[in-house]
Formats: structure tokens, C-alpha cells, sequence
DNA sequence: GTAGTAGTTAGACAATCGTCTTACTACGAA
DNA sequence: TTCGTAGTAAGACGATTGTCTAACTACTAC
């Protein structure tokens, strides 16, 4: 069973978080847990390989903006969102807002 | 005389200005003109040359962050602040407050 | 056990990116 | 007109990125 690794919120920097957030498939991950909560990898609607969905959350954990954790077979994931509104105000926001 | 050209604010896209801002470089422009209002592109201290700095202002430009006008052989520059302000509200703020 | 499902890893590939140097244009001052 | 300054354009370079396929691990159900 995988073991993931998040990082401490206080060492991410702004251009890693916008980084991450620099691609369509991306903020379309994040949208989706934005809007429906805790999700499996594969609840999520996305127009590329399992391997390049896998890479693209990895991106966005490494950039500390989604949590991760094993159940069975599946990888749970949600949007770290006390701790991002607290490093980042106003950034969750914004993503999920912006048409 | 070089004629600048920027993007109607409706018609960009989130992930464009994340890309924008995805590097330092970049950020640290727009917090210089955050702070010190317009400026011309030579007077924001940053540790790459001409053509690169060049470079990051079209970038910044083509996403809608900063509008540059020509006066005399400088390139004044400023934030797009009240466009901004309305497409993405949060992200200047955002951006110009995160340490 | 065997199959099926969820996800990761490794490797490859083309495309994009950030950087540079060199050469250029445009303006202002002497 | 000549010189210096501000900035752009073109081209090259290595590094990073987004994508894929194929092979793999780990769990669940039969």
C-alpha cells in the first residue's frame, strides 16, 4: 500500500501552488473536490491516461494542495482547505469561483 | 516605437495567469509594481538579463497582469488592478500579501 | 488460488520554458 | 551626427512538462 507524502504548508511557496494550478486538467481536479468533497482519483471525470491523472495528482500534493489518503484499492483525496486558507487566503476561492 | 498588445481581460484564462505566476521572477515583478505603483521595466531589480527580463513582461503582459505603455525609450508598466480586480478577484491581493 | 479493479512506476517522446548571447531598433542628449 | 540608454528580436541551449504505453503492486471478490 502506498504511503503518501504532503508537505508542511508553512515551506510551500507561491509559485509551486501556481504552478500547479497552471494547468486546465488540474484545476479541474480541484474544482471537483472543491465542489463535491473527499473523491477517489477515478470519481473524477478527466479526458487523459490513469498514469497522466496519477502524475497530475502528484503535482498538486506536492504542491500541498491536496490530501491524499489509501482505503482499499482506492486513493481518497481532498482539498487541504483549512490549511490552504490559512497559508494562501482567498486562493480556494478564487479557483472555485472563477468561471 | 514598439506598439504593446493586451488581452481583453473576459477572454483570459485562470490557468494563464497561474502559468504567469508560476515563477518568481515574475511574482517578484508584480509585487514591485504592487508596491511602488508603475514602473519602467529597468528599475524592478532582478538577477537575469535584458532579454529574459524581456521576456517575463510579455509573459506577464499576454496574461493580462500588466499593462505597459511607451514613454520617450522606457516601457512604463503598471497592474491591470481594477480589471484584475473584477476577472479574478482575490488573486492580487492574494499575491501581493503571501510572504 | 484466479480475476478484476485502482493506482503507481519507468521509460520515452514532443512541446514548452527560462535562460543566455548577439544583434537590432528607437529615443534623447551632446 | 554621434553616443549612450532602454528595450526587443532571433536563435540556441538544456531543463522541465504533459502525455503516452507497458509493466507492475496492492487490495477485493469469487
Amino acid at each position: 500500500m502506498k504511503c503518501y507524502s504532503h508537505p508542511v504548508m508553512r515551506e510551500v511557496a507561491l509559485a509551486d501552488v501556481m504552478q500547479a494550478l497552471s494547468d486546465p486538467c488540474r484545476i479541474a481536479i480541484v474544482r471537483a473536490l472543491g465542489e463535491r468533497g473527499e473523491l477517489a482519483c477515478n470519481e473524477i471525470e478527466l479526458d487523459v491516461s490513469k498514469a497522466t491523472r496519477s502524475h497530475h495528482f502528484d503535482v498538486l500534493r506536492a504542491a500541498g494542495l491536496i490530501y491524499t489518503r489509501t482505503e482499499g484499492t482506492k486513493c481518497m483525496t481532498s482539498i487541504r482547505e483549512t490549511e490552504l486558507n490559512k497559508r494562501f487566503p482567498g486562493l480556494l476561492k478564487l479557483v472555485l469561483s472563477t468561471k
